[in-house]
DNA sequence: GTATGTTTACGTCTTA
DNA sequence: TAAGACGTAAACATAC
C-alpha cells in the first residue's frame, strides 16, 4: 500500500524547489536573505506578521480562488497558488528587509553562521537536487487544517461538503489529483474529529448533503501553533460518553444529544457556555430569529437565519462572532476569552497566518523538505547540541509522514 | 448511480 | 514503550 504510494511521492523539495527558485515577479531577490539575523523561530506569529505584513504582492492567478477567500484569509500569496518558480522566502526577506531583524533570541554569532552556512548548503542541495514542480508537493496542512480554513473563509462559516473539496482543489493545486484518496480522507475527517458539526439544510435550500462548520468550542484547537499536528485533538466529552456507553446499550440518551457542554479541545471542559447540540449534528427545530447585535449579517446570513432553530443560529451566531458569545455585548471581549479566535494560532491566525508562515519556516528552518512540525519545533535552544543536524544530503531529518506527496 | 456520511482498521510518526 | 494524532483504505448506509 505504502510502497505503491511512494512511487509519486515528492516527499520533500517541492516546495523547497518552489522556494529556492528566484522569482520572476521580485527582481531584487536574486541575493536571497541573510541569516545573519533572524527573530526567535518559535515566534511563528510574529515572525508571520513582521515578515509578511507588508506584502502586497497579489499573483495574477490564485488558482481560481474567490477573491474574497483571499481577503478572508489574509493570504496576500500563497506557495500553492504562485507561478512555479516564485520564490517566496526570497521575495519576502527583500520585500520586508528580514536581514535587519531583531537577532535570534539566545543565539551568538557563531551559532548565526553556522545556521547560515547550513542554509546555504541546503540551498546548494536543493538547486541541484530538486526542480519539480511545486503542484506536486503536499501543501504542509493537514486535512483538518484544510477544512477549518474552508469553513473560516466562507460567509456563513458553514460549508457543503462539495464547497470544501472545492476550495481546497482552488486553492492547492495537488489536490486537484488523486481526489478520491484525499477526498475520502476529508470525510473521514468531518466525521470523525468532533470539531466538525454537521448543521442541517433548512427546507428552502435543499440539496445533496449538510453544511459543516466548527463546532464553537474548537477555537483553540490549534493553540500550540502548530497547525498540522494538534497536541490534542478536539473532543466532545459528552459525545465520547455516550459512544462508550452506547457501545453496550441501546439507551435513548444515546439518541439525543442535546448540548454541546463537555466539549473541549482540551481537558479540563469548559463551563457551559452556550446550548448547542453536541456531536456532529444538529436537529432543526423552528424558533423566533436570533438577533445579531455584534455583527451585522450578510444577506445570506440573514437568509440562513430565517428558519433556523435555535440551536443553528445560536451555533451559527458563535461560528460568525468567531466561536463564542461576547461577554455582555463587549464586541471586542472575545478578545480576552480563554477561547479567543484572536489567539495567534488559532483558526483564525491559521487561516491568517498560516499560509504565510508556511513557506517562510521551511526556508529559514533550513528543513529538506514536508515537514509539518517545523512549526512546533522547540525553542532555539543556545546549545547547538540541540539544533538539528542535516543529514549527508544537507537535510535534516525530520518528521515525514507517509503520506506525504502520497496522492 | 452518485454523492455524502459513518465507521472500522491499520500504518506511520511524535510525544509523554 | 504506550498513547495519541494523522492519513489512507474500505465497507456500508443513506440521501438526492
Amino acid at each position: 500500500m505504502y510502497e505503491k504510494q511512494s512511487l509519486d511521492c515528492p516527499q520533500s523539495g517541492d516546495y523547497l524547489t518552489m522556494l529556492s527558485t528566484k522569482s520572476p515577479y521580485d527582481p531584487s531577490c536574486s541575493s536571497g536573505y541573510t541569516m545573519t539575523s533572524m527573530p526567535n523561530m518559535n515566534s511563528y506569529g510574529t515572525m508571520g506578521s513582521m515578515a509578511m505584513s507588508n506584502m502586497n504582492y497579489s499573483p495574477p492567478n490564485m488558482g481560481g480562488m474567490p477573491p474574497q477567500a483571499m481577503s478572508s484569509m489574509g493570504m496576500g500569496m500563497h506557495a500553492a497558488s504562485m507561478p512555479p518558480g516564485m520564490n517566496s522566502m526570497n521575495s519576502i526577506a527583500s520585500v520586508n528587509g528580514m536581514g535587519s531583524l531583531p537577532p535570534m533570541n539566545g543565539m551568538s554569532s557563531p551559532m548565526r553562521m553556522e545556521s547560515f552556512n547550513r542554509a546555504q548548503a541546503i540551498n546548494r542541495a536543493r538547486d541541484k537536487t530538486y526542480r519539480r514542480s511545486y503542484t506536486h508537493a503536499k501543501p504542509p496542512y493537514s486535512y483538518i487544517s484544510l477544512i477549518t480554513m474552508a469553513i473560516q473563509q466562507s460567509p456563513n462559516k458553514m460549508c457543503t461538503l462539495s464547497e470544501i473539496y472545492q476550495f481546497i482543489m482552488d486553492l492547492f493545486p495537488f489536490y486537484r489529483q488523486n481526489q478520491q484518496r484525499w477526498q475520502n480522507s476529508i470525510r473521514h475527517s468531518l466525521s470523525f474529529n468532533d470539531c466538525f458539526v454537521k448543521v442541517p439544510r433548512t427546507p428552502d435550500r435543499p440539496g445533496k448533503g449538510s453544511y459543516w462548520a466548527l463546532h464553537p468550542d474548537s477555537g483553540n484547537m490549534f493553540e500550540n501553533g502548530c497547525y498540522l499536528r494538534r497536541q490534542k485533538r478536539f473532543k466532545c466529552v459528552k459525545k465520547e460518553m455516550m459512544r462508550q456507553s452506547c457501545s453496550g446499550d441501546d439507551d435513548d440518551s444515546c439518541k439525543s444529544p442535546d448540548s454541546r457542554d463537555g466539549c473541549s479541545p482540551s481537558p479540563p471542559p469548559p463551563p457551559p457556555q452556550n446550548h448547542v447540540p453536541s456531536g456532529h449534528e444538529i436537529p432543526e427545530t423552528k424558533s423566533e430569529p436570533l438577533s445579531n447585535e455584534h455583527s451585522a449579517p450578510t444577506p445570506v446570513q440573514q437568509h440562513e437565519r430565517h428558519d433556523m432553530t435555535p440551536n443553528i443560529r445560536h451555533m451559527q451566531h458563535d461560528i460568525v462572532s468567531q466561536g463564542y458569545n461576547h461577554p455582555a455585548g463587549h464586541p471586542a471581549g472575545h478578545l480576552n476569552h480563554p477561547h479567543s479566535f484572536n489567539h495567534p494560532f488559532s483558526i483564525n491566525s491559521l487561516i491568517t497566518d498560516s499560509a504565510k508562515m508556511d513557506m517562510k519556516m521551511y526556508e529559514m528552518q533550513g528543513y529538506g523538505g514536508y515537514n509539518p512540525h517545523a512549526m512546533a519545533l522547540p525553542p532555539m535552544s543556545k546549545d547547538s547540541s540541540h539544533m538539528p543536524v542535516p543529514d549527508n544530503n544537507g537535510y535534516y531529518k525530520t518528521y515525514a509522514p507517509h503520506s506525504v506527496g502520497s496522492l
